[in-house]
DNA sequence: CTACTATAGTTCGTGACACGTACTAAATCA
DNA sequence: TGATTTAGTACGTGTCACGAACTATAGTAG
């Protein structure tokens, strides 16, 4: 399964993988297809996260840490080189005068929402093999999944903080 | 979609994502399950990606770089700390004086192995949402998009060299 | 067979990235 | 008010990926 990047199985038309390493190889495939996307934009995986959390909200640092899931002087770096590129800028918090908020600039918005744009017609295209309503099956399992797992972990989907 | 790791959608119990956000999301939540327990084991995600290819063959440096997607002087660099370990060995190539093939040692094995059972649970206890049924069909599918994305691309899937 | 070209793998320099520690100024708490 | 906590940064360190340059080896052409 940890293989799965390297297409170690599913050698024959119609052999079916273990559900796990179906999954296993469908996220390294995914996450392949972002990387080489984004990269087209000089965006690594990480900036992209960074940009994609920016489009709709305007977090302090440290809330950009706790969504990101990074350490402190990790987000203080990433926001750094993206505010260099002239992707993001940091605006004094009106609320901490030790805080910043991050906003995305309109270079920034823009570049990410091509990226998005480029990165769904890839997915789209791997997804044509299944007929329509296959595909609206696919959606709806995952959806059940991620909501489960979402609800589980008590992940709070709209803080803006 | 990009902003998918911070759990941007999906706000109400049945709620349904777009197929290409709920991939996205999936595939983020995957790979970070999957960091998360090889990081016990000390292992970052590229790594386990080298030690998953070694599990069933032994390549040269070259087809290494080839098989990771990576440049060959980074192949150098992950092989060198993953020997530095004890993970893996270089042996001395019978077909080529310049040429070394890569293998894992016991520790490496049984190292990728345990962390591969522990991912295999994390994802199982996923999937433990759905029922049978749910998850048959969720796996028939992806190993329907992954095989036709396969051979779309060529993937010679059992290259030993 | 010889000279030329290509290649395997490494070294080196560089930048991105993540972590932890230490620090200062600001905020909070007792 | 003094003590404690916190926001964000600077710094050191290791991992990681790339490209250029290099040497020894292999392959090719004449």
């Amino acid at each position: 399964m940890t293989q799965a990047p390297s297409g170690s199985a599913a050698s024959d038309h119609g052999r079916r993988l273990s559900t796990v390493d179906g999954l296993a190889q469908l996220s390294f495939l995914i996450q392949r297809t972002l990387e080489r996307r984004v990269a087209e934009h000089d965006l690594s995986l990480i900036q992209t996260r960074l940009l994609g959390v920016l489009r709709d909200r305007q977090p302090t640092m440290n809330a950009l840490a706790r969504l990101l899931d990074l350490d402190k002087s990790s987000v203080t770096g990433l926001v750094d080189r993206a505010e260099r590129r002239g992707l993001v800028v940091r605006v004094p918090s009106t609320q901490d005068r030790r805080s910043f908020t991050v906003s995305l600039t309109p270079e920034g918005r823009s570049l990410v929402t091509e990226a998005a744009a480029g990165f769904e017609a890839d997915v789209a295209a791997m997804l044509d093999v299944l007929p329509l309503a296959d595909r609206d099956a696919l959606s709806a399992l995952i959806s059940q999944v991620l909501v489960t797992h979402a609800a589980q972990h008590g992940v709070d989907l709209f803080a803006t903080d």
